[in-house]
DNA sequence: GTTGACATTGACGTTGCGTCAACCTCTACC
DNA sequence: GGTAGAGGTTGACGCAACGTCAATGTCAAC
């Protein structure tokens, strides 16, 4: 028995484009084609193709597929190892899912611009723990009712100071200048400027410990490292903040 | 201040083609383009990328993010969108997951044949509830191991013959021919035959009764069903095992 | 002036086909 | 034998979101 393209493909429950697709990648060739380049399928090419709609079914890729329909792998093990890829996926989905409802409560908390805008480099009252213990219990509500008293223009106008010194840190370490550096040290100074911007949430300006103490921060929590270029960027800053707290507070 | 290209995806940990790319599809244009051709972004520009890329990071395509971006949708809304579909691309996860943990527990219980090669219209003796009722209980047993005997040419020969007799039948509806129409009486008599050859676990020939309970079966279930052209195909020839049941047998 | 880092604009590759487009071929009917 | 209609063929683009060359221009520094 021989059919056309479109009748097995109606057979097997696919369309002609697949079918001719399988064709091209080497999966599933006709059996005969026909000198006016029809293609033909017996009841061998019937039993392939059902194979294989049967492993795509369970998500297989092609490649894979391939491999075990040309018995380079046996189904089980192609099968094992497409499963843990699935569970991978799942893990990734579960995850996603998490975060995605986390920030939604966030947003219908109100909470967007600290979730979103604030921890960046620049809200340094997000570190509860140490903040609690520095600065007092309530530290983080007052953040919060600090920073969402400013206009959008002045949230935007911190933030961007706060990039331009991350970013001058960078250079300078990208130059070859050490932490205690004369140029670094003037970096320093404009960024305890921009800290004591803060001052009336922590209640006080910048003094040597407790420049010593975000410098620690900073090397301690990746969340804030990276502002600073990642570890290494935050040891700098920490190394210019102890050199700077010793010298000039 | 002013971010090179590079500069600005460091910053904001991503790449240059990523914001070549952004600029492309109107989400991040830079701020300024110098004459050579140079891109330049502002602060304005570093905030903007930054929740672009926090909305990514939950999963959110390009278009969606434009959408909010734009103000036309709110983020909440927006994720509770998305939320959705993440949930319904988590369900099929898990049914996938399931299908091949099935599969697998199958193969190594060596009924591949059973799972992946039988059930297509051929073996009867998967219909569990009913096969016992009329066979007796063990039946379905009996139906493995009489295929497991059968060699792979044998089970290939009695599969093809099927599939020729299923396509027949397909041809002879789409002619517009009735159930009852002698050519189709003939594709009955060849599908009688076929069906006799399982007369060692059926434990005998085929009768008016037996042929009227396959017909039934193949209406009842889909997964017979589509062995003939879905529930149309299975009603048509059902009508002709009836006609023939009441004629020949 | 040269070098090296960085910039530009294409353009292809990825995954598995869906979907035209332009053009043959077979079957059936008049 | 002509014609219509169904079905066949080979391209080639599209999709999502960039990664990755390739060929070439530009800038900063020595």
């Amino acid at each position: 028995m021989e059919w056309s393209i479109v009748e097995i493909a109606r057979l097997a429950g696919t369309t002609s484009r697949t079918l001719r697709h399988y064709g091209d990648v080497g999966l599933l060739v006709p059996s005969r084609v026909g000198k006016n380049g029809y293609r033909y399928y017996d009841e061998q090419a019937l039993v392939r193709l059902q194979r294989i709609l049967l492993l795509r079914e369970l998500g297989l890729g092609i490649p894979a597929i391939v491999e075990v329909m040309d018995g380079q792998r046996d189904s089980a093990h192609a099968l094992a190892i497409h499963l843990e890829w699935l569970a991978k996926e799942k893990e990734r989905l579960d995850r996603q899912i998490a975060s995605v409802e986390l920030t939604i409560r966030n947003l219908e908390g109100g909470k967007q611009l600290m979730a979103e805008q604030m921890f960046d480099g620049f809200d340094h009252t997000r570190y509860r723990d140490e903040v609690e213990e520095t600065w007092g219990a309530d530290a983080y509500r007052k953040g919060e009712r600090w920073w969402k008293s400013k206009s959008k223009e002045e949230q935007r106008a911190y933030r961007a100071q706060h990039a331009e010194i991350a970013a001058d840190y960078q250079k300078a370490r990208d130059a070859g200048e050490s932490a205690e550096s004369v140029s670094v040290q003037a970096i320093v100074a404009r960024h305890v400027d921009w800290l004591n911007l803060t001052a009336e949430i922590t209640g006080g300006a910048i003094t040597a410990q407790r420049l010593r103490g975000y410098g620690d921060m900073y090397v301690g929590d990746p969340r804030f490292a990276k502002n600073y270029g990642g570890l290494d960027g935050a040891e700098f800053v920490r190394d210019a903040f102890t050199h700077y707290a010793t010298n000039n507070l």
